[in-house]
DNA sequence: CGCTTCGTACGATAGCCATCGTAGTACGCC
DNA sequence: GGCGTACTACGATGGCTATCGTACGAAGCG
């Protein structure tokens, strides 16, 4: 009877995309811990569930933090069975602020370079 | 007697080039009033006053978004007579982040355009 | 149906932070 | 020296937030 999509039923709020707001982009990203959810994500190109990022949090953090990004319009969530699949938002945010998260990406990298070795 | 410049004799604590760290910057952004302080120095290419900013918060408010900022290394702080000059570390956030700073600045423009006009 | 896995919700806690007001310091000028 | 200007320091306060633990819900699998 339900018109919804075979993927899931649970649904989850995501801003639209001019609702994004440049400075709650850079608050999320300004948390260590969201910073390096977002360069894996960019670096793997694909979808990943949140169980694949090894954080050093506890579970409930990990949804806090996915929670906040989702929420400033970085990333984009979704279910899929059990498990919840986050994707970055780059074609919005690419719209909204061209060349803005690819100079984020360039410098987290720069910087972890820089640091890490 | 002294060696002191000219200037002032009040100097200022800013961290090293090597020392600015990216979270810091994005956070010191993160915060609506810091951010336009960020785009009106952008945009006067030249060091400007804190009293030169009509910022709708008391004196002692300004004073803590400065120091914010400064210490995150965003600008450069000098004392000149009983004014405080400020202007952007354009060089060393260039030299630490290529491009990032410039597209900060034009996602700010854009969403101001978007929004404010 | 039970079990497991994945993630959420809620409450608590501790720390940070934006804001203010008041009192004070440094400098330039008369 | 005395005055005004520009900014600071300090304490207070209310709000946000990163973190945790425990209890719960939703989906798949046997």
């Amino acid at each position: 009877m339900s018109t919804a999509p075979a993927t899931s039923s649970r649904d989850l709020p995501h801003p639209a995309g001019a609702d994004i707001r440049l400075e709650a982009v850079l608050h999320a990203l300004s948390d260590p811990m969201r910073l390096q959810i977002v360069r894996e994500l960019a670096a793997a190109e694909d979808e990943l569930t949140c169980s694949q990022f090894a954080l050093p949090v506890t579970k409930s953090t990990t949804t806090h933090h996915f929670r906040v990004l989702r929420e400033a319009g970085v990333i984009r969530q979704c279910y899929r069975g059990t498990a919840k699949m986050n994707g970055l938002r780059r074609d919005d945010l690419d719209d909204l602020f061209p060349g803005l998260l690819d100079a984020l990406l360039a410098a987290a990298d720069r910087q972890a370079a820089r640091l890490g070795g």
